[in-house]
DNA sequence: GTCTTATTGGGAATCGTTCCCATTATGGCA
DNA sequence: TGCCATAATGGGAACGATTCCCAATAAGAC
């Protein structure tokens, strides 16, 4: 995949205060997460807004997105564009998270999709548990 | 995992209509596209009626599911609950699934998960692609 | 400072899924 | 074989997440 080229951008309070939300925490947040937050400190934003920075952070590969089973999805600053595919390591409850490499695995998901002639390819692997302090 | 205890269940012409509109595919669909389906051939069954019956599958373990990216979940039989349990190739296009199997995956996942603290584990392992038909 | 235009945000609209509950029909039993 | 208790059904309302729309706002280039 070609590193993403960043369109020009306009700075503004909203998607800086959106960045910093996702910043403050090293666990993966939903929209309406953030939103609520943001809200909570009396920062004048849209929900509107928020869902548009997150996607652009992803867009920008500034962020992953995680679907919960449950079906929403959740955003994590993961480092820059430059930053190492991975995968991630997630609590169920509290959805801390841990970068996780499988260097194993991204060879084999390739393998397997060139042997049953797909092309394309891409793969989602996430782990999902009880971190230990959720675990008590 | 414990063999899931089937509890009691009535036979009804619903619930082996979905059944079937999804054993005559081996693509993951989307309750809705099996709604419309039954539908079009004429089947008396209500929208609800295929989400019941999705689930029930699904916590039978006769049905696997795979939340779409884009948050829609989709679902397939799967042999039965004693079948291994496996991940899979899916077409992005036309949802057709290869069934794999990565047993490397499964212990590296256990493992990672054991490092870190973490337990109650289990993990999404879903590659997507373009398969041969598709990609002409 | 002014002007162009990207960005914002609030509310409506969408979409998948779940819930509610009166009606229907299955399966056990007499 | 008929009856009954109750599981299953289905249609529409309710829901929650996300997207869309568009007039008002503000960033940044000159």
């Amino acid at each position: 995949m070609a590193p993403t080229q960043q369109v020009k951008r306009r700075a503004t309070n909203q998607g800086a205060a959106v960045k910093e939300a996702l910043a403050a925490e090293d666990t993966f947040r939903s929209a309406q997460d953030v939103y609520a937050t943001l809200r909570a400190n009396g920062e004048k934003i849209g929900l509107s807004t928020v869902y548009r920075h997150l996607q652009i952070f992803v867009a920008d590969g500034l962020a992953d997105v995680i679907h919960k089973p449950d079906g929403e999805s959740t955003y994590r600053l993961c480092g820059d564009a430059s930053t190492t595919h991975h995968h991630h390591l997630v609590c169920r409850t509290c959805g801390k998270a841990v970068e996780i490499e499988g260097p194993a695995v991204e060879t084999w998901a390739d393998k397997v999709a060139a042997q049953n002639g797909f092309t394309d390819v891409n793969h989602t692997v996430e782990i999902f548990g009880l971190c230990a302090a959720c675990a008590a």
